[in-house]
DNA sequence: GCTCTACGCTGTACCGGTTAAGGGCGATCG
DNA sequence: CGATCGCCCTTAACCGGTACAGCGTAGAGC
């Protein structure tokens, strides 16, 4: 290893015969340099091969330029087969790209991380921290707020913090009554679900969009739950198929579980669509590929990074138009499936 | 907002009723502090909530206690239908946590983006950099590695550098050695192959592995190129049907490109493994789950990321015993495809 | 009882930037 | 022609920690 010495401003200004402040307007693109003063320190810096030192820089401005994005699982579980963590990255990831800041990415499963994520962010480690999707009333991002770090959340929280934080969401119940309503149209009666966890807003508003809709057409309701992986979507076809095995349609609260879904009815012998029609809801690439192909509801979850990393970037920039929520709509994808 | 400031060593002391020295030391884990002060002191830090500034601690600690891992793809790419780099998220964050490192992800499809990783891990924001995986010979592990900071790679590098870097990559070699014996032992002779990218270490080797096995067998090679995604894995196995309708089977070098020839194989009325056998290269989730189950060659992907990491830690640790190379073993799965 | 040593704490000089206040100098105006 | 003004640059005071040198104090040794 080389580790050539990093130059510092003093380096630069001393080069430049000109002192470090005047450097470090040059650096920031203060306007009220002289051109040739300019031109010299430009001259400098290139020769110098400068950077300038981040920690240092932090240390007076109070700003790291980076921010964090939260992922409530524990490393083991995100990525393992869900396909909405990489996604929301991915949208996140390419605004902040574009602002040049940097993306941080943390998970926090256990309690003992949960404090992690609090001190680092008190450290002043980043800018502001966004958490992607959560279980529970999660105080984190309330406390956070409350100390004054910029924080938004992807979902709506589930019980309204004293302090409101902005939020992303989709609209869960409409993509759900649409989807549920097209079952209906195409002559189904007997339509179950298998919903998601009850601890996180995904869930428990799919399931209500479900119900409300069923309930405004006089339809009973047949439940099952899952956790959003593929294997609790097939066990929880198990179970409703055990309790009725009339039903002929199901809406499945996530594609994942819905696939999990497929391979029961698949397993009982059930055809799909002419027995049973599913629908998901995500729409997730494999989807499009499945035997048969899915009927789902799409949910814009690149989007939804976006739009969380857009909302960020408001709020360190201290932008009075941030709004408080931003729900983005969802749209039945029809496909073989039902 | 509230807005609390936060409460610097200074107050800690002051409220303690020492300098800011012994506060530091305390909270930094000294042994030489009277065990009276320790106490007072760690009860001032409580009652203020103090935690340490890391800008500050960086400035004078040259460390960040973050290290960067670069994707070197646009962040459109990454997450599309890949399932390689959240495995390899996940293994990295595994490892990271554990030490109480912070992981800051970075994109760097672009040119400019390259740029912006050197300029990043140049202003010391991060104590390292990791590399997952990489296209052609990629100049910037190199060139960040000469300026002193650690680097780990995973795969190879195609070109050896004056300055080698650490890597882990696996044994791809000897993977797709077992698999297409695996397809000579049961008979077929006629075996192609779909390639992956030929600027990838991993599209390279295995290419080399079909091509060693092939001509030791006497065989001949029959070769088509993907990119690694589905899509481009349909459009080979296509092309391949279309040279030679005898093929009896064919190794593919990943997983998603398998899928594509599954599908391609389908639509052109054969049966996979009756009229065409198909071993891929991954073992992903869904490889299990498709039709038929995918035989495939398992490559550790959460394995490298925790390796890297380690390496890493290593480095940044300045421990002697961090291996230049590290070959990770992989296995030949078989199922119902061949 | 005095010196010596060891220990533990304090004082302070940094780390590398930013930024407010201050000063030099040429141009402008009366 | 002198006072005034404004433009640009320099000086220096921070930001909040770490770590080293140094000093006070207490206990040991004789």
């Amino acid at each position: 290893m080389v580790t050539r010495e990093r130059p510092t401003l003093e380096a630069v200004a001393r080069r430049a015969g000109v002192s470090r402040a005047t450097v470090s307007r040059v650096v920031n693109g203060s306007t009220t340099v002289a051109v040739a003063i300019r031109e010299a320190v430009h001259q400098a810096v290139a020769e110098l091969g400068y950077v300038p030192n981040q920690a240092a820089r932090s240390l007076v401005t109070q700003r790291t330029e980076s921010i964090a994005l939260i992922l409530p699982e524990t490393a083991n579980r995100v990525f393992s087969d869900d396909l909405f963590f990489p996604a929301v990255i991915r949208g996140v990831s390419m605004e902040l790209d574009a602002a040049d800041k940097q993306l941080v990415l943390m998970m926090a499963g256990s309690a003992a991380s949960h404090d992690r994520v609090e001190r680092y962010a008190m450290a002043g480690h980043v800018d502001g921290v966004m958490f992607a999707s959560m279980h529970g009333a999660d105080p984190l991002p309330g406390a956070l707020a409350r100390l004054g770090i910029p924080v938004v959340c992807s979902g709506r929280p589930m019980t309204p913090a004293e302090l409101p934080v902005p939020y992303v969401d989709v609209d869960h119940v409409g993509g759900v009554g649409q989807a549920v309503r097209h079952l209906i149209s195409t002559g189904h009666r007997r339509i179950a679900t298998v919903a998601g966890p009850q601890d996180m807003i995904a869930g428990v508003d799919r399931l209500t969009g479900y119900q409300d809709t069923l309930r405004a057409a006089g339809l009973t309701e047949h439940v099952a739950f899952g956790d959003f992986t593929r294997d609790s979507g097939l066990r929880a076809m198990r179970r409703l198929l055990a309790e009725d095995p009339q039903l002929d349609a199901v809406f499945v609260a996530s594609d994942m579980m819905a696939h999990g879904a497929l391979q029961a009815l698949k397993d009982a012998g059930r055809r799909v669509p002419a027995d049973v029609a599913v629908v998901g809801f995500d729409d997730f690439e494999i989807s499009r590929l499945s035997d048969p192909p899915l009927t789902t509801v799409r949910q814009p979850i690149v989007d939804m990074g976006r739009t969380m990393a857009r909302q960020m970037l408001g709020l360190v920039n201290d932008k009075q138009d941030v709004p408080d929520a931003v729900v983005l709509p969802t749209e039945l994808v029809v496909r073989a499936s039902a």
